[in-house]
Order: C-alpha cells, then sequence, then structure tokens
DNA sequence: GGCGCTGTAACCTTGTGAGTTACACAGAGG
DNA sequence: CCTCTGTGTAACTCACAAGGTTACAGCGCC
C-alpha cells in the first residue's frame, strides 16, 4: 500500500461521472460508481465526501438518491482534485528532531523545506494542465486500441 | 509515517559528511551522522547502503573505517539522491483491477500512467536543479538568523 | 588475536489506507 | 405516516511499509 491511489480513485470516480451523465442518468450511486472502479460503495462515498467538500460534487437524497458532478467538467483540473483530498507533502522531514547543536542538524529543515516547496509547486502546474473534460477524451480515445 | 522521510535523511546525511570532511574529518562512522540525524545508527547505515549501490559514498573497512562521499559535492543533485533511493511513483494505480468492461474502467490506467510521467518529469527537472552544495550553502547561511 | 566499524538479518511498533459491517438519517412517494 | 433507497459515518479488521532496535558475522588495520 506504498503508493497512495486516492487520486486515482478520485479521477476515475468523477471520470464515470461525467460519462454517466452524458449518457443520460440524473444521479450516480456510490454502488454503481463502485462497479467500475471495482471497491466498496463506503470507499467511493468518502472520495466523493471529500470532493463535497471541495464543492465539486453534490449528494441528493431521498428516493432517486445519488450524486451529481456541480461543475463544467472542462474547468475542473486534476489540481483542484488533488487538493479536496488534501494529501500531505510529498516528502516529509525527519521523524526526530535533528541535533540542534549541529549546524546541518539545525538549518537543514528551513533548507529542505524550501526545496519542497519548489516541487510541491511544479507539481501542481503540471496538474492544472490537465482537465476532467481531457481525461475523459484520452480514456475514450484508448477504446479502439 | 505518512509522508516519506528518506530523501530527507539522505540529504541530511550527505550534506553532514560535506561539511565534516571539509573541517578536516578523513572518515565518517553511521554513529557520528546519527548524532546529528537523531536516530539509530543502523538507519543510517541502511540509507548510506542506498548511495552507496548509486555510487556516491563508499564504505572502508577495517581499523578507522567509516564512510567517505566520492563525488564532488558540486556535481550531486538532489534527483541523483532521489534515484538513490528507488522509491515508488508519486502516485499509484488502483489496488484492484477496475471493471474492465467499463469504458473508464477500461481506459483510465493507461491515461492515468501518462499525467503521472509528466509529473514525475517535472518533480526530476526540479530535483536536478539543487545539487548538495547548495544545500550546504544555503544551510550554514542560516546560522545567522 | 583484539578492536572498531561495516553490513544485514530479524523482529517489534506504529501509522495509514483500504475494505467491510452496521446503522442512523434524509426525503420522495405511496 | 410508513416504506424504501441510498447517503453519511462510526467502528472494526487486515495488510503493508517505514522506522527503530538488537544481534551478530565479516573485514582489515594494529
Amino acid at each position: 500500500m506504498s503508493a497512495n491511489s486516492r487520486l486515482t480513485v478520485a479521477v476515475h470516480v468523477l471520470t464515470w461521472m461525467v460519462l454517466d451523465r452524458r449518457e443520460g442518468h440524473e444521479v450516480a450511486t456510490s454502488e454503481r460508481i463502485a462497479g467500475s472502479v471495482n471497491t466498496n460503495p463506503v470507499v467511493i462515498r468518502r472520495c466523493l465526501g471529500d470532493l463535497r467538500k471541495a464543492g465539486l460534487v453534490e449528494a441528493r437524497r431521498g428516493t432517486g438518491a445519488g450524486w451529481v458532478v456541480t461543475r463544467d467538467p472542462e474547468s475542473i483540473t486534476l489540481l483542484d482534485v488533488y487538493e479536496a483530498l488534501d494529501e500531505g507533502g510529498l516528502f516529509g522531514m525527519h521523524n526526530a528532531r535533528p541535533n540542534q547543536s549541529c549546524p546541518v542538524g539545525f538549518g537543514i529543515q528551513p533548507t529542505l523545506r524550501q526545496v519542497y516547496d519548489g516541487l510541491e509547486d511544479a507539481m501542481r502546474k503540471q496538474l492544472a494542465g490537465t482537465t476532467i473534460a481531457d481525461v475523459l477524451r484520452d480514456v475514450l480515445a484508448r477504446q479502439r486500441e
């Protein structure tokens, strides 16, 4: 379970919902989504809960309940999705505080913080360049391969 | 244990070794390094083992044993360090294979693979822009703050 | 051979994601 | 007002990986 599949699942979910909507379904249920992702509906609901907090989807309750995407898929970037999940940063600092009486131990964390911030920035710019609509287009194009 | 501190530790180790060398010490022992990182010597040896496989450091044995950095710190980029650790990718795919009879389930993985490769690339370019010498310079500059 | 440190194996602990079960809650429709 | 469907969440288990620790064999200079 080393690598995080949460972004993968979230993008899968949104892409699926957009396609499902396009095929005429009013709402998507966590159970049907789970059928495509191949996992448990609760895992999907947890994911959708994060996306809802970020305003990307909405839940309807009562009869005919389910989920809808609230924004134009052209306007949802993978950065929006990434931020909705609030993952911890890519790289972490030391577990134990390094020796503060050693010059390196004292200065290394602020220095690396700066480096890691630059990395996150580069990654965000890259993520911002792809939208859910792009992903859906690409996914559908692969059907013919 | 969410975030990986392995890159942080590896950079700390190399930076410390360069400074230690500059202060006149022939070799560095895992125990002394562990004193700065504030962890167990075995953890440091494991880290140094990875760096050795990548040719960044060398171990000497017998009396006066220890470790030396084999390359000019100006020539060691953080990308070299990152690659020495061979981490898994930043984001993982689904744990269970998505439903292949669903268009999204079928096409999503190759699509995301391409997106994630782009991310890794951006991150690598960023990492390649900083050297151990840069880090040491920055670390020492922070002593006066 | 003694000594100091490397190089690893083996083990424990802990944090976390994923999967699962269970159930209270919402709300449309009869 | 009762039923039915699906949300929203808590609680639990399982698997895994990193970090920490102990232990010990190996190496090579003295």
